[in-house]
RNA sequence: GGGCGCAUAGCUUAAUGGAUAAAGCGUAUCCCUCCGGAGGAUAAAAUGCGGGUUCGAUUCCCGCUGUGCCUACCA
């Protein structure tokens, strides 16, 4: 059977590698010698001049006692000795057997595929009719968003995008963690010092108010002994709705939500549903206690309810207090199973930080134990932590990249770049577009690592246009816009030649090819990988060899006017491949910049 | 202590068990009478240590060293 990215591969590489097994097959029956043949795997050669496709023979030189390089010679003969082969040659490389495939029709075909599809060139239907519900975000509600939570933003938009293009109904969810005390923290400073201010007397965005009060709290705890102790005796008070406590609470809540959604609405970030976990804290408690009578949990001696793990190697874990409350995982045992009643999806999709990894571990298990068939399309999308050449981040310690700060510091050092190069009166909107060149700096940043890994944020090393960065794509994706007006504009001069697919033969324009047709496949390989920086690599990779190509090659050229047309039509894939691969990243494409 | 990760150029990152380990930043040197130089070219520079599996290991296994996270009746 196809693995399902196959389906979505431009060179059929199956075809070939079928060809190989069988002739391979024949020849070993007719060497007379006994055995079995090893499966034929089939690469992609490290340089495109070596061809399309690699077959390596190492592994049948001992079956058939020849050497790799005569095994490559002989299987080569016979291959290109066959009439009804794939299009493409055939030729030996050494121990490898590569493959030229005949470029002229793929061309072709894509070309047809992107005209057709547009937009929505590199999407697939591997997804088809499911329903994936993707939490992500999370935040607190004592203070502004940090580059932590950037991270998983811009993770979670991704890849709900990309299961979108891949056909799944997607639900982008946020679970605002509004209560406890570390919330009541900042509204204990703020009673004690606050004086009745507010973010409109005072002139600061919201998020950022409610988060010096918790600053505050952290400094005013250090002299005073029995700070956490008031605290806890607000998320008493809190508890048992006393009406006071829940009106400031609303009321800094709303300053701190308020301040979060502009951040979102400033870096592209949206979602379909909010719960907030003031509303969902109390489910799971009637889970866990049902758990108990059905003898899948257990009670201790002091009344606490806990679950045995050691039948998957790990340590027991309390579920319900020994007085009868919630915890963490409580909750999420709860609102999982209430989230799967209101919308029962195929899959849930947890962006969380890897530092919760055991969390999920034991919380999928607890829901498998409670009989959630579904627990095993529970999926923890566990991303690297975000560290700072100092190390680790610390709100309280203020050694954190703030997320609205660092949008601003990029949005005008692009804008300052838009002055120098004197773009200023050929846009627009110099100001949209210097915001949009800064999305697109941040997601790329953001996005381009694999996401289990840990980064390093280095800000003065980071915060760059040039090079491997988000506003170099959109800066090709500007430079073909720019040439296809100007071909647009002289449109007349090119009228009446056909398109020549047969033209476009030199490496880079068959690895530009290869590359765009390969974008469907390396959609899907994302998706089914939670893995946006294949997404990033491609655009990279890309954009690399237009920029090469573009400079040695001249587009428009009247006095050629066959290769201009053939050329205007690589631009027109190239930029249709780019402009699907930005748009499921958050990088903005713009005409011009 | 136990569990789970990670270790690749000076720095930040790539590399389905296969061909000369790939980029960006930084460093050095070139290129605008050429569709917009946020660009292009050239150069120096790396798989932590020790075993094993394999025709072949950055990749898989074991040990060591270093490093991060988890190991709450916190979230």
């Amino acid at each position: 059977m196809k693995s399902a990215s196959e389906r979505f591969e431009m060179i059929d590489r199956q075809q070939w590698k079928d060809l190989v097994q069988a002739r391979l097959e024949v020849m070993f029956e007719n060497s007379g010698k006994e055995g079995t043949l090893p499966p034929v795997v089939v690469q992609v050669p490290p340089k495109p001049e070596m061809g399309d496709l690699a077959f390596p023979l190492f592994a049948f030189a001992k079956v058939f006692g020849k050497s790799p390089v005569e095994l490559a010679t002989s299987l080569t003969e016979d291959i290109n000795s066959l009439s009804d082969r794939p299009e493409g040659q055939a030729f030996a490389a050494g121990p490898y057997m590569n493959v030229r495939v005949d470029m002229a029709s793929l061309i072709e075909k894509l070309c047809e595929k992107v005209e057709k599809e547009g937009s929505s060139f590199g999407s697939t239907n591997i997804l088809d009719g499911k329903k994936v519900m993707v939490e992500f975000s999370c935040p607190n509600t004592n203070k502004p968003l940090h580059l932590g939570h950037v991270r998983n933003d811009c993770l979670g938009n991704s890849i709900s995008a990309i299961l979108k293009a891949s056909g799944a109904t997607v639900m982008k969810v946020n679970l605002i963690n509004n209560r406890g005390v570390h919330i009541c923290k900042s509204m204990l400073a703020y009673i004690k010092f606050g004086n009745g201010e507010s973010p409109e007397s005072t002139g600061i965005k919201g998020d950022h108010y409610v988060g010096s009060w918790y600053v505050r709290f952290n400094s005013w705890a250090k002299e005073e002994p029995t700070a956490e102790e008031q605290a806890q005796q607000m998320l008493v008070k809190w508890e048992q709705g006393d009406k006071e406590t829940l009106e400031l609470w609303k009321k800094m809540n709303k300053w701190t939500i308020d301040g979060i959604s502009k951040t979102y609405e400033d870096t592209g970030i949206s979602f379909d549903k909010y719960y907030y976990e003031s509303d969902t804290y109390k489910l799971g408690k009637d889970k866990v206690i049902e758990g108990l009578e059905r003898g899948v949990f257990q009670k201790q001696e002091d009344g606490a309810i806990y679950i045995d793990n050691s039948d998957i190697g790990l340590d027991k874990k309390i579920l319900l207090r020994k007085d009868g409350t919630s915890i963490y995982i409580t909750q999420d045992i709860g609102t999982a199973i209430n989230r799967h009643e209101d919308w029962p999806f195929d899959s849930l999709v947890y962006v969380v930080a890897s530092e919760q990894q055991y969390h999920f571990k034991v919380l999928f298990h607890v829901l498998d134990k409670l009989g959630c068939s579904w627990a095993k399309d529970l999926h923890h999308l566990s991303y690297g932590m975000v560290f700072l050449p100092e190390g680790k981040m610390k709100s309280r310690e203020g050694t954190v990249v703030d997320a609205d700060d660092l949008m601003i510091q990029l949005t005008a050092m692009a804008r300052e770049e838009i002055s120098e190069k004197g773009r200023d009166k050929d846009l627009e909107d110099p100001d949209k577009t210097a915001h949009d060149i800064a999305l697109g700096a941040l997601n790329y940043y953001m996005l381009q690592f694999d996401p289990q890994k840990d980064v390093t944020f280095n800000p003065k090393e980071s915060l760059s246009f040039n090079g491997n960065t988000g506003p170099y794509i959109q800066y090709m994706g500007a430079r073909i816009s720019s040439i296809l007006r100007n071909y647009t504009a002289s449109e007349d001069l090119y009228k009446g030649t056909e398109f020549n697919a047969s033209l476009l033969a030199n490496e880079e324009e068959r690895e530009m090819f290869k590359l765009c047709g390969s974008l469907p496949e390396l959609v899907a390989k994302s998706a089914q990988s939670y893995d946006p920086s294949v997404l990033c690599s491609f655009l990279y990779d890309l954009c690399k060899i237009f920029s090469h190509w573009y400079h040695d090659n001249q587009v428009l050229n009247p006095d050629d006017k066959a290769l201009s047309v053939a050329r205007i039509q690589l631009c027109k894939v190239v930029l249709a491949s780019l402009k699907s691969a930005m748009a499921l990243i958050g990088i903005p494409f713009l005409e011009k910049m």
